[in-house]
DNA sequence: GGAATAATGCGCGCTGCCGCACATACGGCA
DNA sequence: TGCCGTATGTGCGGCAGCGCGCATTATTCC
């Protein structure tokens, strides 16, 4: 699984990286050396606060979640990363630890590359910085909303725009993931999951058992999420589009109400 | 008061914003013609979410606060920047807009410059560059922090966070707030903060009035906040220090446990 | 000095979530 | 087949905070 052909790296996986997949050629063809594959597990611990990053991580079928610890309470997932970002921004922004705890929450491939060798890249290539950079500031915004809902919402619709998210990110409707998991990303605890998923099912939105969920209706699970989901989505889909306009309205009209 | 001569800018007013004041001479020289000294009043809209960002604010003696909007409920606080930071993040990121909305919450001066300049003197300048990506990142921490506050603490302790912070940016016990809009910081009824802030009176760690807040026991009020303040506030004082390995296991004690 | 406005204080019923404890179902493995 | 660990379901008391409405005090403006 760890070894790939490189043909196989440039192509295929490449593609699968919406942020790789967003440089021209040429930059990419610079990263291409340093880049390598590697199978992300479920659990698996990427960063630990306050110690240093080894590597970037581009995911391209995995999912990676971000937590911030609060003092003598469980953690709080922050951010979530897949296939249309990378892990180690710190890095971009002239910081060697990573503040938060970066966990493998769906297994799946990523691309990687040591700090050292993405610093040296992204010194020299001003896509990467430029798409690095709009991927930051994504990322802040994406904070910023699940800041608010975690806030204001109820479980139920977290529960619903978390479950979204993640299909988004893993183009699938189906993956693997306890209760228990659930609860500590939204800072709730397992009952709390556990009551959500049933209304959730009950409605015929998505159907689960033993730590397999599957969405069952995602036009209606949509409906059941905040607008935090929609609000956030389209941000990322902005991202590939060249030109902005038409879709900038949904945010405009949204955040002024 | 919006006028003043160009070395009061270069003296004074420099070293009372940290981030310029961390810059070396020369860079600085650079940026003093185009900096303009600007008085902010409390209530002020500095940006619009969604709208294009026209000037970068260094405050000096005033505070910004930065909200998101969530769907249906009233805004949410999301960042605090006064004069150990700047507004207009997202230019450096790439970005002409801005995601939030800049309000300004303790009238005070700043240093501001149009985004052209800024991003003209960005562009030209590696350490201008260095310590507005280390702010970005400090923001950032500070937006993780503050979401899992939010998310876990209760309202008395928050708001004595929130007063320890705004005491340290304005470097005042004293400052103007009514109690609803503490409200809308911490994303609370006003009903809320009434009773919270009666609480901390009584326990003889503030004072207030009809908007008038006085701080009168830092360190009790320290006790009565929650960890959140003290890992935020290590967070910005490293960045002063040079060597920052001293300082660096108060977050790690804390993050791990 | 009196009226309007703004800021704070208080009561009451409600609800979403918590903490705790326990009951059930599923699945792999001996 | 039966056992055990893991995942899910349920019940109950408690409480922080909400929504609402209204009373009280300070400040400003005629």
């Amino acid at each position: 699984m760890l070894v790939a052909k490189k043909t196989l790296v440039s192509d295929k996986a490449r593609s699968a990286n919406r942020l790789l997949a967003s440089l021209p050629r040429r930059d990419y063809q610079s990263l291409l050396g340093h880049l390598e594959p590697v199978a992300l597990t479920f659990g698996e611990v990427l960063y630990h606060p306050g110690e240093p990053i080894h590597h970037v991580y581009f995911p391209t079928d995995s999912l990676v979640s971000l937590f911030t610890m609060a003092e003598g309470h469980q953690a709080l997932e922050v951010g979530m990363v897949g296939r249309e970002g990378m892990l180690g921004i710190p890095l971009a922004l002239g910081v060697v630890e990573s503040p938060v705890r970066a966990l493998v929450q769906v297994s799946g491939m990523a691309l990687r590359m040591t700090a050292a060798h993405f610093r040296d890249e992204f010194q020299h290539s001003e896509f990467l910085q430029r798409k690095v950079f709009r991927y930051t500031y994504e990322l802040m915004v994406q904070m910023a909303q699940t800041a608010a809902c975690n806030r204001f919402h109820r479980i139920e619709t977290r529960l619903a725009r978390w479950l979204l998210m993640t299909r988004d990110r893993m183009r699938s409707n189906h993956f693997h993931l306890t209760q228990d998991l659930l609860g500590s990303m939204l800072g709730v605890r397992r009952v709390g999951v556990t009551k959500a998923a049933g209304v959730l099912r009950l409605h015929k939105l998505i159907n689960y058992k033993r730590g397999e969920i599957s969405i069952i209706n995602g036009k209606g699970l949509e409906a059941a999420a905040c607008q935090c989901y929609q609000v956030v989505k389209d941000m990322h889909e902005l991202h590939e589009l060249t030109g902005r306009r038409e879709r900038r309205h949904a945010l405009l009209a949204y955040t002024h109400a």
